[in-house]
DNA sequence: GTTCTAAATGAATGACGTTCATTTACTAGA
DNA sequence: TCTAGTAAATGAACGTCATTCATTTAGAAC
């Protein structure tokens, strides 16, 4: 992981503009963008606010960006970066599996907001998710899979990151019944059970659920 | 699954305004925002076309729902109602878990915004998302797991089903590495073998990825 | 009939993201 | 050195939202 800057549309050269110190580029917009999330979270990444952290106003990013959106593809990159795929590289399938599953669900539980974004996007804009998406497909060929279910697999595994990094937003108490008690004994049970481990549900969950599609995909994949 | 009405706070009775037809309730305005849902998508899911669809004021809206969010958690209850879980009563956890988890992916493929939503938000508020767990956690009871086992398997089962359900929404073409060919042979020679099964590869990834975690949690679950 | 009150109104507000005509100041060519 | 040409920034709009609030309306209760 880690690139260099990496603009895939050349850099624009200082030309012209106001007595400014610096000018507008997709680097230094993506850095700004990912600096306020990181300050405030994602409601306080306005364009606005983008553009008063670069002391420039609202329209001027506009001649850099086509959209909100594209912005945010932008942190997605960046974010994405931070996800160690380095692992299909030196472990077995399984194990790399399991530690790339666990960075990758770290990493996006803090940017829940691209999760939806992600999902639907398509990764021809994206060289560095492609490039992850290679390591991937490479330790699965490597452990001798059939072609045709690597791209199943690699889906499922990334639809249960992506559920499980929303989860991890989710407050403590989110499976507090209220006053809605009573009728419910099995699950209340089942709560108390989980509580008293003092285990978060989400952790334990995601590593539980984490083992066991692994393992379900090793012992049931067909090799070439 | 379908209930009644089940308003938990009860329904205002008819006590004054205009010359109005009917007065608002929570079902009324809920069922009018699915209703927009259904025909139109989230997008023009606002609370003026809300309003328009029930010949009233947007501001009216506003003497029976706090915010826009809590009609989506309406919305969200209605929709859950939907997803079947009786199967829990009548089938083996295995053929239970898998019946139960295609209709409740199945469902909310249809209504992504309210994932994120979900996933953050309490159980308290939903009664019947309540009665889902219970009968869910019945299930794996009466198989004889561990209750301390029994939460994290739920969640993690749904995390996937959330995050197959985003994953649904994504175009076909959304692996189409576009220029970035290359560097990638094992992913395109994935890419390309699936392709050649003619499977939609979220449906392939989601069938494959559902069997993997349902018989990995069932191969490592501890019994009392 | 007077009072009480739930409900609806419509005008206003304040965030947003985004557009556009215009200006600024650097660069390249004559 | 002068002159276009042009990338970039400006600021004043817009349109779309959700939401608020003072005011009005009209059944219900006594």
């Amino acid at each position: 992981m880690n690139h260099e800057p990496a603009s895939s549309t050349a850099a624009p050269r200082r030309r012209a503009g106001r007595p400014r110190s610096v000018v507008l580029d997709r680097e230094l917009i993506a850095r700004a963008a990912l600096k306020l999330v990181a300050a405030g979270g994602y409601s306080t990444l306005t364009m606005s606010a983008l553009a008063k952290s670069l002391s420039v106003s609202p329209s001027a990013l506009y001649n850099h960006v086509e959209s909100k959106q594209e912005i945010m593809q932008w942190i997605q990159e960046i974010v994405m970066d931070g996800v160690d795929s380095t692992v299909f590289e030196t472990l077995p399938l399984d194990e790399a599996l399991m530690a790339w599953a666990v960075t990758y669900r770290d990493i996006f539980a803090g940017h829940a907001p691209l999760i939806p974004l992600i999902a639907v996007l398509p990764v021809s804009g994206s060289p560095r998710t492609l490039e992850m998406y290679e390591k991937v497909a490479a330790g699965f060929t490597r452990a001798g899979w059939k072609q045709e279910d690597i791209i199943p697999a690699i889906v499922a595994l990334e639809s249960f990151i992506f559920g499980s990094a929303l989860d991890a937003t989710a407050p403590l108490d989110i499976f507090d019944p209220g006053e809605n008690t009573g009728n419910i004994p099995n699950f209340e049970g089942a709560l108390e059970a989980q509580r008293a481990t003092g285990r978060h549900s989400a952790d334990a969950a995601f590593h539980a659920g984490l083992r066991a599609i692994v393992n379900g995909l090793l012992a049931t994949s067909r090799t070439t």
